[in-house]
DNA sequence: CCTATCGATGTAATCGATTACATCAGAAGC
DNA sequence: GCTTCTGATGTAATCGATTACATCGATAGG
């Protein structure tokens, strides 16, 4: 940047605001600052930048496996809000081990980005809290109540209902559910939602008719196989993700049941293959992108102080019918 | 640090030297610094290191499209790694569009990664070459020849070969090929491995069997759907993904024809809903995550200086048999 | 006993920008 | 004509660690 001065004839204070605040500079002295930078191929050192200003433009995104379509696929809406608005994404991969969170705590400590969005972590309430109150944070798509961070959510428990509201007008009376694991909340909230549907609709809920999967498809396949083992099995099934849904279709296909004719099934996530498997999946589709989208601006506004107090944002999911319901709209 | 060396009695180049290099200090001292860190609490500034060691000890991964699940496995494989040897991951989205590249090279020039791994750019061969000249990149999984820079990849010759090859060992003598987009090497090797593979077999390339994707479903539904128009159909198809492999089955039981009864199908890639498929996919299966971690590992020795030429890695496919070509092993 | 060497530590320059504060010329107001 | 204000620019402190070089005491060798 002494460079750019000395050849520009100015000091650097006046290099570094032609670059900073073009505005408070001398239309002349600009231009002579801009040529002696073309003149050289000047870049700023950013490291110095951040350094001086203690900000880096840096968030940290914590997931718990990259490769999950439905993680990529908030990362996806995360990153294009950071590229507009000039902020680089630093990617945290925990592979679900709860532990590897903390290496990624001590970023902050150090200031080695400004904010962090949590996809799912397990973490221990009080550290998140305790996190939270010190660094902007913004918690997705699966958050506790219990945490006061600002959160971006989908509406799991109406989600639920509307699934399961669904299979009930189409007729059924003996429906199922697939859960996913029960330590998250989403999943308790679907199933919370499930439950409400059935009772909602002046029917009794049937425990047995309830399954714990871990959102695979093999987890689904296992579920389903049980629940066909007994004396009276369901008419419809409702998963809480569309990989189970495959899962449990497979299993009801392998004792030459079909589907959706002896058993209809209700997914969820709507991920790209669900319209590709026979039959096609209905479901209940997560505004995933626009969800990162959302977390994103949240917490950039949590950054620059313009929300102090945390934000709520809740999404609805959109039932998606196809084939594996027994109803087609066209 | 002032505080911490105040507190311990020492000079702040001694607690550095404690942090840094700690057999340089005597283990009392030592003790002392260390106390004082954590009555402190302490936790040194990343920045104020960076910007004097001028490294940043984060690397930049540029990306058409996380949401793609082949993208995202090889990431997965470069963060492991990245992990392990104490680098970040700076995720850098394309979106496939070429220019967004130009934005994450100034990255380099500004010195905010040590390094950069380029899966699939399109980044034009002179760009590149000065890119990779001046700084620590990695191509991969695509890669022209045409440039000097370090690769991972994967034998797409080889590979389209030995895909056809088992094809033609099943007796198929029509066998077409619905290849990826063909301005990118992949692609054209998997095509060239094809027609080795009839040739050497001792057969003529017919050319109307050939025709290219884009690598996605609909891409495939819509080739197969040529395909099957023509007077003379195939018996049997390589394409070069399975997504598109899924697209040419759907479009080939929509004129009510079986797989891999009628025709024969094989995918690429292995992706997580091949075996999930119906009927399941035969596919020549990637190591993915394995060409992540060499990629990192290659680009963390160039950034060392370790590596002074560049190097060259190349990987074999598996061909995995599924129920679409036909055969089943067990 | 003196000097060379070494180990442990301190002093202060350094990385490269940003920015509070100082300076100065010229315009405006009285 | 003198003061005050304003706009443009320069000076130098600053961010917080790292590290070349300096210092000093102790030990070893002669």
């Amino acid at each position: 940047m002494s460079d750019v001065a000395k050849l520009a004839g100015v000091s650097t204070a006046t290099v570094s605001r032609t670059l900073q605040n073009p505005e408070t500079v001398k239309e002349e002295t600009r231009q002579k600052v801009f040529k002696a930078i073309k003149a050289l191929d000047y870049m700023p050192n950013v490291l110095a930048r951040q350094l001086r200003r203690m900000e880096t433009k840096t968030i940290l995104v914590v997931v718990p496996n990259i490769e999950n379509n439905v993680f990529s696929q908030i990362v996806g809406g995360i990153d294009a809000v950071a590229n507009e608005r000039g902020y680089k994404v630093l990617l945290g991969n925990t592979n679900h081990r709860v532990e590897k969170i903390y290496d990624y705590i001590d970023h902050f400590k150090q200031r080695q980005v400004d904010g962090m969005i949590v996809l799912l972590s397990n973490l221990p309430d009080p550290v998140l809290q305790d996190l939270a109150n010190e660094f902007p944070i913004v918690v997705t798509p699966d958050a506790k109540a219990t945490v006061e961070v600002s959160t971006v959510t989908l509406d799991n428990v109406e989600s639920g209902k509307r699934a399961t509201d669904h299979l009930l007008k189409l007729g059924h009376r003996r429906i199922a559910h697939i859960s996913g694991t029960l330590d998250i909340t989403s999943s308790q909230d679907r199933l919370q939602g499930y439950q409400q549907a059935i009772v909602e609709g002046g029917y009794f809920v049937d425990h047995t008719l309830i399954k714990e999967g871990d959102f695979t498809f093999s987890s689904g396949f296992e579920a389903m196989s049980a629940l066909l083992n007994t004396s009276v099995p369901p008419t419809a099934v409702f998963c809480a993700s569309d990989e189970m849904a495959m899962g449990a279709i497979k299993s009801i296909k392998s004792r030459g049941l079909k589907v959706p004719d002896d058993i209809a099934v209700v997914g969820f996530d709507n991920i790209k293959f669900s319209e590709v498997f026979e039959p096609t999946l209905t479901t209940m589709a997560q505004p995933l992108f626009q969800m990162g989208k959302k977390a994103m601006t949240v917490l950039i506004e949590r950054i620059n102080n313009e929300a102090l107090e945390e934000q709520h944002f809740i999404y609805q999911a959109e039932l998606i019918v196809r084939e594996s319901c027994g109803v087609i709209f066209r």
